[in-house]
DNA sequence: GGTGTGACAACAA
DNA sequence: TTTGTTGCCACAC
């Protein structure tokens, strides 16, 4: 568990239900700017089993992380459609469901 | 301390 | 849209 992480998660857990994010986001968010590969690798070192919404994260073009029939991939899509998530032949149409964390709500959820 | 790896991003064909 | 390539950096060997 790095301090890395724990910002990671941290900002995971900030993506309200029904909005998605991608990992350069993420990392952006988190105070890491250009480490997007990071955020996999914690996310995969991480145990996911901390109710972290990992589902809500996906690639820079709204593409699913996983292969296409991975379990990770299905599971992850049937949790992106229980919150409202159009998943569109494994891939989420970012336009509509990308997360634009407000200000205010940054400041509130994350306030380093 | 070198090397390979990774749930990626951005760019180029 | 789908492949390559390159850059990035923490982590496991």
């Amino acid at each position: 568990m790095s301090q890395y992480c724990a910002r990671i998660i941290q900002t995971v857990e900030a993506i309200p239900e029904g909005k998605v994010c991608s990992y350069g986001q993420i990392a952006d968010f988190a105070g890491l700017p250009g480490r997007a590969r990071l955020v996999g690798t914690c996310l995969r070192n991480m145990p996911n089993n901390k109710s972290i919404p990992w589902h809500r994260v996906l690639k820079s073009n709204g593409h699913i992380a996983f292969p296409k029939g991975s379990e990770g991939a299905h599971r992850q899509t049937e949790l992106l459609q229980s919150e409202g998530v159009a998943v569109i032949r494994h891939r989420v149409d970012m336009r509509i469901y990308v997360w634009q964390p407000d200000l205010s709500e940054m400041l509130q959820k994350l306030a380093f």
